[in-house]
DNA sequence: TTGAAAGCGATACCAA
DNA sequence: TTGGTATCGCTTTCAA
């Protein structure tokens, strides 16, 4: 690879002049471009994206901290992170934390020392001190790391009244949630919008709501053991959409027609959701909007622009599918 | 954050002396050592990445190119190598190409400017010659980009006569192929294989084979054509999981039983495959293994230690679920 | 066993 | 309008 000084030299000018016709800044003659151009052209000279990070402090690079990536939800974000980043001419350093706190401080030390300008991350373990002590932007997505700091997210409650009395609406008179793990915050709030709903029905027991673990095993546990313990039971919110397709698997080998019998209702409109037979009723999240506002906020942070809002809650919609 | 410059003044030598205990390279007393460390401690120094990079002309960083992180082959292939990347001591930069000859020659003037020390590609456009020139090691996984380029496939060819064969044992007459994309070579491989089982069958007509674009919404258009212009069919052999389950959801529409009145096998076993309801007979490919491999083989190339093989064909399996 | 200094490849200030 | 040069933070030779 050419560097700036063999440009410098088949131009006849000095590095300083290659360098402000690079970049585009202070004076540079005419004439003296052309030389420039001309030679830039000719070594195919691409400048040192190192050596530039070097000096300015910043690698015009940012991380992407997610649990990870194969959990159906992160593809989509991952991608429209990368999208936005590529289009404001910022590279993305993948990171799968596994929610380890260990892992994720490693990750966050090794993006210091990279020089990345920002970090978007989704993360239920990490502190606002954590982040505060980087000194670099960051955006927080999906979770909540603290007030204050710059957050995505969307109307969990809103959302878990939605589908609740949507099931309610279909006719469903026994209504049982399939929780996610307790301490993470949107679970928690799935959980709650969930119980706003219920709780003053006559019928409703705290053994209507079960744990499951984000993940389809759990659910499908879950929901075996809830439809033996209570057969009444005509409709399932589940807080997300793995677990709502868990709980169809679970239906099926118990030989519950769904929706004829049973009526589930999934969150997070991940394109799973439509894949499934029946497809799947579920609460969607604008999931690629939200990387893309996420990047773009970040991009604003890492440029020290006025950046009016930094707490953005989306709204969520109802998709109506088979599944009820 | 602290430089190596203030760790050397507070512990009272050169920055040569703290580079050598930073590194574990030349000698250094035992007593300075201490006082080095003890400096390092103190200040929470953390050296910089970039700045060893550019010494270095290398960066502890490797590139991902995939299509689309969000097509469901990759994230499983995207863990994988980042798991392995990161084992080594490498960071991943992650690449959405869509297939485009343009954002990837961008990336690859991107990574190499960031002085990557390997790349890892999946692309059925690059040409050997791009990969040649950047002079950077390079592994080819899922797609062959050229012999004698380091390349991890899989045994399409013999996977297509597993699922055709298995179809006929299974008791189908009448079995169908929807292929990938033309040109593509592993769509191009696995067709070839259904072919070369089915051909001398009396039944066999061209007409049997139908093109997909290893997505789901052309594979329900072709199942749904094929079904109608031949109603005998009893099997498909999809090129890949996304196609069956596309062609499961064509025979839901239009009333025909899976697997009783037809059977379904897909191709590569992405984790999509098991969540279906009936859950998907495939050929797996063992996805995860691959993307270690070939991150394993790139650190080896990186190191310019002796690889012996660079080209690997991984075996694929038949896992028997209920659509057949 | 240690330190001084020359790079790595850019940018940007200060002079000319 | 241009060039010389210090600088970014580190590694590595060469001398001491």
């Amino acid at each position: 690879m050419a560097s700036i000084k063999e440009v410098a030299k088949l131009a006849g000018v000095s590095v300083a002049t290659v360098s402000r016709v690079l970049n585009d800044k202070g004076y540079v003659g005419q004439h003296t471009r052309e030389m420039v151009e001309q030679a830039i052209k000719e070594l195919n000279y691409k400048p040192n994206e190192v050596a530039r990070s070097l000096f300015k402090k910043q690698s015009s690079t940012i991380g992407l901290i997610v649990p990870d990536i194969m959990n159906p939800y992160f593809p989509e974000l991952a991608r429209a992170v990368e999208d936005t980043a590529s289009k404001f001419g910022y590279n993305v350093i993948l990171c799968n934390s596994d929610e380890d706190k260990v892992k994720e401080q490693a990750y966050l030390d090794m993006l210091q020392q990279n020089y990345v300008n920002g970090i978007i991350v989704s993360s239920n373990t990490m502190t606002a001190e954590q982040v505060i002590k980087l000194n670099i932007p960051v955006v927080s997505i999906d979770r909540e790391i603290s007030k204050g700091l710059p957050t995505i997210v969307v109307e969990n409650m809103k959302g878990a009244h939605t589908a609740t009395r949507y099931l309610i609406s279909k006719g469903c008179s026994r209504i049982a949630h399939i929780r996610g793990p307790q301490g993470v915050v949107n679970a928690d709030e799935r959980c709650e919008g969930y119980r706003e709903v219920v709780q003053q029905e006559s019928w409703f027991s705290e053994s209507y709501i079960v744990d499951g673990d984000y993940d389809m095993e759990s659910s499908i546990e879950a929901t075996l053991e809830l439809l033996k313990t209570h057969p009444e039971i005509d409709g399932i919110f589940a807080a997300n959409d793995i677990m709502a397709i868990g709980a169809m698997k679970a239906a099926n080998q118990l030989g519950t027609k769904v929706p004829d019998e049973l009526a589930i209702v999934g969150f997070d409109g991940i394109k799973l959701s439509s894949v499934t037979i029946p497809e799947l009723t579920t609460i969607v999240q604008p999931i690629y909007e939200m990387g893309e506002k996420a990047t773009k906020m970040l991009v604003s942070l890492m440029n020290q622009q006025e950046v009016g809002q930094t707490y953005y809650k989306f709204d969520v919609d109802l998709i109506e599918r088979n599944s009820t």
